[in-house]
DNA sequence: CTGCAGGGGTAAA
DNA sequence: TTTACCCCTGCA
């Protein structure tokens, strides 16, 4: 049955700039401006008036719980912000920009999947190929007369072949998809084990021996699961170039190592380098273009 | 209309 | 270090 519940008064947190900067894929907006999504076997529709957020759906549990954690309410983004503002004029006007930006705390399993299909994709497609993956294979949830689908389970995927994915629209992603759920069916890498691990660059060795999972989607499941690094620096395209721009200044940016830019956001961002990296990419990306 | 580059990389050569 | 890979979109 549908559960409320409201936040008055809330800080650093718009829809936009958490739902499109990019950690998430089943967000989407309505007519009115909420948004609806799914996740964890919720469903939840988000809306905000003023400065406060309305949140309602169909939840696993009681939604305040739920919402907390999925949401990250418990850690004070205007801190970090101010943190991050002191760094520089850069991260000044982009953690501005980005003011609304919270990092979810996204299901790993689904975080790892997502990430892999999102390697040389775009979002349009990634969302499209998600859906019809939850369709195909997760849970309907009716709410609203609307049926919604819930993001399939390891199980849940283990009858599809590599064909059954291609014809999903993965792509060549579809043996990495296929190999690695068979890994983690078969606790070759046991998931619950990571939480465990202190070391995040233990835990990245781990991820990395995933089929499809390379250092840049290991480095996005460590930041937008519920592992929650933040000392990690996902490097794609976008985040390059905007390091090259800022700081780097090299006229060829394909020049421009990953190794550079790591030990720059080390230096710079140290522990917190994931938000730093986050307000960057969505500033260099949705502003300037 | 056809052709082609490029997109939130990875793995294999 | 370089290259192919699926599929969709935008643009010449």
């Amino acid at each position: 049955m549908e559960q409320e519940y409201i936040i008055k008064n809330v800080n650093s947190f718009e829809l936009k700039d958490i739902f499109d900067c990019g950690q998430c894929f089943r967000w989407n907006e309505e007519q009115d401006g909420s948004y609806t999504g799914v996740f964890k076997g919720n469903v939840l529709n988000v809306r905000k008036d003023g400065k406060d957020v309305y949140f309602k759906g169909i939840c696993i549990d009681d939604i305040k719980k739920i919402v907390e954690n999925y949401f990250d309410l418990n850690r004070d983004y205007e801190k970090i912000k101010n943190e991050l503002s002191l760094i520089d004029e850069n991260m000044k006007i982009s953690t501005k920009y980005g003011k609304g930006i919270r990092i979810l705390n996204q299901d790993l399993w689904e975080t790892i999947i997502s990430f892999i299909i999102s390697a040389n994709n775009n979002i349009p497609r990634i969302k499209g190929i998600i859906e019809r993956l939850s369709q195909k294979y997760g849970n309907e949830i009716n709410w609203n007369g609307k049926i919604y689908y819930t993001f399939p389970t390891a199980k849940q995927l283990e009858k599809a072949s590599v064909q059954d994915f291609r014809n999903l629209g993965l792509g060549f992603r579809d043996i990495r998809l296929f190999e690695t759920t068979k890994m983690i069916l078969e606790k070759q890498i046991n998931l619950n084990n990571l939480y465990k691990e202190k070391d995040t660059k233990v835990v990245r060795d781990e991820l990395l021996k995933l089929s499809g999972v390379g250092p840049k989607v290991a480095d996005c499941i460590l930041l937008f699961s519920d592992l929650k690094r933040f000392d990690v620096f996902p490097i794609d395209v976008w985040v390059r170039r905007v390091m090259n721009e800022l700081y780097i200044k090299n006229d060829d940016e394909t020049k421009v190592s990953k190794k550079q830019i790591e030990k720059l956001a080390n230096e710079k961002f140290g522990n917190i380098q994931g938000l730093a990296q986050q307000y960057l990419f969505y500033w260099r990306r949705e502003f300037i273009g």
